[in-house]
DNA sequence: GGAGTTGTTTAGGA
DNA sequence: TTCCTAAACAACTC
């Protein structure tokens, strides 16, 4: 379920915690979300830590306490974040509970598809440096854009915008409304878009950023109907804008919907696209 | 029971 | 080498 969105609102869940004391770390030991790690340590070092901040950067979600600790979460496919009280039994699928005095900050992911990192020391992790600019930074300029869709030209824009190495937080249902708004067809090759779809594109994954981490980031509310989100998994569902019959394939391995309507195919001759 | 799910990694083919 | 696709991961819902 997170992408971008999702995931700032799921980060801010844990604000009241800010500022606490951790009494005590209860896991999953033998979870999947924990794979790669040496949770003994982990464990060791957040207990009588003090958590001060949060951060995120796309779908990751870092976690800083005193002194010098850096946990990062990434939420998966199933993952979220909430609060409960401080006695809080651990359910099924709570695989990493920090518990406070007034309490507790839980983890849950009934699909294991999320992961816990952590780091002990006065320099940013790896894992963390390492993550691409922000979507909304001013490292992201048209001109990154166009040169991402130039080294990967044979593959779908579709697939191409689901590439966290440089479109950190899109998902599947981001990829679709951008492309949706854009009109460009999610089959087309990323390296057969013009000049002023590549900018259409850069303006609109902007766009989708901005205000689903305004509309979702801030307390989840429904994004208004002239989405195609509203639309996308309905039976007969129909675009807002042109009322034509949605479409449903899979693009890239996942489950893609357009409107047809607004997202056409060129055809293509001797390698230029014309008019149809 | 089977198919599908808003994510990421990896193996193997082109 | 580089790029691209499909499968695997695991549990739940329809």
């Amino acid at each position: 379920m997170p992408e971008l969105a999702e995931v700032d609102y799921f980060r801010k869940q844990w604000n009241a915690a800010l500022g606490g004391k951790i009494l005590k770390v209860r896991v999953h030991p033998h979870s999947r979300i924990f794979r790669g790690l040496d949770l003994k340590q982990m464990q060791r070092a957040l207990t009588g830590a003090v958590l001060h901040s949060s951060t995120t950067r796309g779908k990751q979600m870092l976690f800083r306490a005193k002194p010098d600790l850096w946990l990062g979460i990434h939420l998966g496919m199933t993952g979220e974040l909430r609060l409960e009280n401080k006695s809080h039994a651990p359910q099924k699928h709570d695989h990493l509970i920090l518990e406070q005095t007034k309490r507790s900050c839980v983890f849950s992911d009934p699909r294991h598809f999320g992961r816990v990192l952590f780091h002990e020391g006065k320099t940013e992790p790896k894992w963390w440096s390492k993550l691409p600019p922000d979507l909304l930074s001013d490292e992201f300029t048209p001109l990154a854009l166009r040169d991402f869709l130039q080294r990967r030209k044979k593959s779908p824009i579709k697939a191409v915008l689901l590439m966290q190495e440089r479109f950190p937080g899109i998902g599947n249902w981001m990829a679709d409304e951008i492309l949706w708004r854009a009109g460009i067809h999610p089959r087309l090759p990323a390296g057969k878009l013009t000049p002023l779809q590549t900018k259409i594109l850069w303006k609109e994954i902007r766009r989708v950023c901005e205000l689903a981490l305004e509309i979702i980031g801030e307390d989840w509310n429904d994004l208004p109907d002239s989405w195609l989100f509203n639309h996308r998994w309905q039976k007969g569902g129909v675009c807002p804008r042109t009322k034509t019959q949605l479409v449903r394939e899979t693009i890239g391995g996942r489950t893609t919907c357009w409107s047809p309507g607004r997202q056409k195919l060129p055809v293509f001759r001797n390698g230029h696209a014309t008019k149809k």
